[in-house]
DNA sequence: GTAAACCCTGGAGTTCGCTCCAAGTCAAGA
DNA sequence: TCTTGACTTGGAGCGAACTCCAGGGTTTAC
């Protein structure tokens, strides 16, 4: 697959993908002899994976401390998962927190529906007047 | 209250109270006679909604919006609503997205879990041999 | 009444994570 | 073969949300 469809089927731009593997967040990219990026099966779940936890708000340097402890082989296995537990931690901590202000959130909401709907019957009684 | 003290009792800095206050985040704190802000607790409470808001990545400029209703009155009651479901709908699914993904992650590390147990236990067998 | 600690403003600087650009290379169709 | 369009690189630019700074004013404690 080329960057652009890659790109396309990810929701990104080539750009980003440039990026991503620039910075190390992508292992690597196959080429053609004239250095065009070839994208394989592998490469397409390395850059799902990494979308998803970008989408998810994980730190670049997390990522590409993750991807150079896998570049570094099997040796790194306990200390990969440890960064994902972090992450996970740190994820499940957010949205906990989300959880609570989207119920203020509602709460808030309710506050003004409280308010505004009682508005609204009066000028439904006033229209009842009226006609 | 200084703002020193309210920055303190929000988790920010005197800097993001000002900016906040600055690009319209906070209706307005009244100062002494020589110009240094005094926070009364209808103050900090706005404080302590934005600080939340923005917490939970609500942006700056809906907030703005939201203040600016706040500002001019009674009459923008149903758009102020309207922001608040925005946001708030804006946000359900920005946690269910993070669920998901924290979802993911807890799997992850279980296949890592499954790839480290067996070789901690390779390892627990040795030492049993050694001693 | 003065020193130290705190506050003020406007504006520049920083960080993160892209995003865009210039100048050139590569590949596929007419 | 030429054209067209996609690809390459390194590096500059950008938007969001702060964060910091210089140069000053205010307060408070002694």
């Amino acid at each position: 697959m080329t960057i652009a469809q890659v790109a396309d089927k990810y929701g990104i731009t080539p750009d980003t993908l440039r990026y991503y593997e620039r910075v190390g967040l992508i292992p690597s990219v196959t080429r053609s002899a004239g250095g065009i990026r070839n994208y394989g099966e592998e490469e397409c779940n390395w850059v799902e994976f990494i979308v998803c936890m970008r989408g998810a708000g994980i730190e670049v340097d997390a990522l590409i401390r993750y991807v150079s402890l896998f570049k570094a082989g099997n040796g790194t296995l306990k200390e990969r998962k440890n960064i994902l537990i972090e992450q996970r931690d740190k994820l499940a901590r957010r949205v906990e927190e989300l959880e609570k202000t989207l119920a203020r959130l509602d709460k808030k909401i309710e506050n003004y529906e409280s308010v505004l709907i009682p508005a609204q019957e009066k000028l439904m009684k006033k229209g009842e007047k009226n006609g």
